[in-house]
DNA sequence: TAATTGCTCCCTCAATTTCGGTATTTACAA
DNA sequence: TTGTAAATACCGAAATTGAGGGAGCAATTA
């Protein structure tokens, strides 16, 4: 029989946290190493018990899931956390995702949907109710996507002159790399501005970063 | 009987395409009502077969999937595109989260997952493989993340100066703005781009909003 | 054909930035 | 006490940039 993936709870909700555990014991594959109500003992207890994926509740006494998640990713990268909340607010799933969260699941998701989600993490995926995948996008989109990008009506060139000094190269360097004119760069950083209504290299650089228009 | 959720296809494999289509009609509350192998017509067909989801698939002749998701989503923002491709890899992911896709299937997903997904979908959900989503959010943390931070040991003082200088203020600016002289920033300045190993005021802003230093 | 747009190049000049120094004060730690 | 780090400030030269002007050429459009 192959050997069983270990893996650990913590839970505040006791009758959560024990039919968590019962599920494990009764699973293919898994086994319960630990269950805990809080973060507390953190360090010694996953040192101890070995496990290679812990579930995590976020809203926990003393030290939250979050917390709990950036101290067992940077202590054990290689354990894998399964987030689990009754919340689904923008700001706990960024944080979750920016821990290291390998994957979020809703409390109202099907017991043996955390199971496959378990197996899901073991094949290396990031499971995720449909939800909570679809809030990601939304934030993916949002720190994404503004680029009004037309709004400037930059020229081919003029966004390669733009590139180019974003990357921190001098006027000379980017005359160069372009194979045209010092005098050319000049003529192009100075619509360049005009365009972004911007008045220097630096100003320009943080608008053309920020806005995503190269 | 509740009306159905009409949906058409866009697949250039026949075989897949047909199964597709039945497996839409042996479904409850969808309907197939338009199966197409490309997207030659695609703003007329789906204006005229008023459906509410597309699946879509990338590999296509003609215009790609990808560019299909962003004439739909620009024409008919509440249409739902569902992408389904045999591939998985970062770039096309990235592209279609940013053409707007409410969701992505690998074709290698079992045939009920399908329909799963186009509830999912209707449900306000975004359905997508756990190896998808895992690489959504490494897209997301790449983006996100690298914060070095640490690494150059700015002090507080270069940290407010570099944080002026992405804002696009002049030296004269932020001597004024942290009410210090003009001298003292030219000093920041140049202790900032020894740590940071730059030359230029573009060159230290693009660092640091890319890193995220400020 | 005339007008416009994008790309190219040149000139001048003032302002700003970059880089090389030096130096003082404060604060904190060895 | 001595040493170090951070913040402050100044000088000066060299280099770069920013803003103003003008102007030619090719391609496209009206």
């Amino acid at each position: 029989m192959e050997p069983k993936t270990k893996v650990c709870i913590f839970e505040d909700n006791r009758h959560l946290r024990e039919s968590l555990e019962l599920l494990l014991q009764v699973s293919d594959g898994f086994e319960c190493v630990g269950a805990y109500a809080n973060c507390n003992d953190l360090l010694e207890v996953i040192s101890e018990n070995d496990a290679a994926i812990c579930l995590m509740d976020i809203e926990m006494p003393g030290i939250n899931g979050i917390e709990a998640t950036k101290i067992i990713k940077s202590k054990f990268p290689k354990i894998h956390v399964l987030i689990q909340t009754v919340f689904s607010n923008d700001d706990s799933i960024f944080q979750a995702i920016c821990a290291g969260a390998s994957g979020y699941l809703l409390k109202t998701t099907p017991p043996e949907l955390y199971v496959e989600a378990l197996r899901d993490i073991q094949s290396g995926g990031a499971p995720m109710t449909p939800s909570i995948a679809k809030r990601v996008l939304q934030l993916f989109k949002v720190n994404l996507q503004p680029t009004s990008d037309a709004t400037y009506q930059l020229t081919d060139k003029e966004k390669q002159v733009l590139q180019q000094l974003t990357l921190g190269k001098s006027y000379k360097m980017i005359a160069d790399e372009l194979q045209i004119s010092l005098e050319t760069i000049k003529t192009h950083m100075k619509n360049i501005y005009t365009k972004l209504h911007v008045h220097s290299g630096p100003e320009a650089v943080a608008k053309a970063i920020q806005e995503r228009l190269v």
